[in-house]
DNA sequence: CGCGTGACTTGTA
DNA sequence: TTACAAGCCACGC
């Protein structure tokens, strides 16, 4: 198994691997976040790609809430398994109360997570609508 | 080191 | 809506 090698050195070592989980744990329950959220928040910008191959070696962890990321279309990626984990994935997601469209996709602007939300209320641009309530 | 590949993202057509 | 290209990092060969 190639990825159970790079299992070992997110366990070992304390690099980008530690800070992506430490992140992805974080994800409360009801949401979902972006591979390319989780990257930033990681501080790594613009490694989303990165996030989704730890995922990957991360997927048997059942500590991590590996099925609340989704991409930035909020769409479920397909990988390499076949069509079961994603499935599942979207089973989970549905179970804590995240709908899915005619298409498969969530709304981001609705379920996405914000982990540092900007006081809510009417002090930024475009944010009049949404954001109002919250779930859970 | 170079190459190909990958649970990604953004921009452009 | 889909398809490609470029950019990012890590892994295996």
């Amino acid at each position: 198994m190639t990825r159970r090698d790079a299992v070992a050195r997110e366990e070992g070592a304390a690099g980008s691997w530690a800070r992506i989980r430490r992140v992805v744990r974080r994800i409360p329950r009801g949401r979902v976040a972006t591979y390319g959220q989780v990257a930033a928040l990681a501080g790594l910008p613009g490694q989303a790609r990165l996030v989704g191959y730890v995922l990957y070696a991360a997927a048997t962890d059942g500590a991590l809430p590996w099925h609340r990321v989704i991409n930035a279309q909020g769409r479920i990626s397909a990988r390499g398994e076949g069509p079961g984990a994603s499935v599942l994935q979207r089973l989970r997601l549905e179970q804590e109360g995240i709908p899915f469209d005619a298409r498969g996709r969530v709304s981001l602007e609705r379920w996405g997570w914000r982990p540092r939300p900007p006081r809510s209320g009417d002090a930024r641009p475009g944010a009049g609508a949404r954001a109002r309530f919250l779930p859970g």
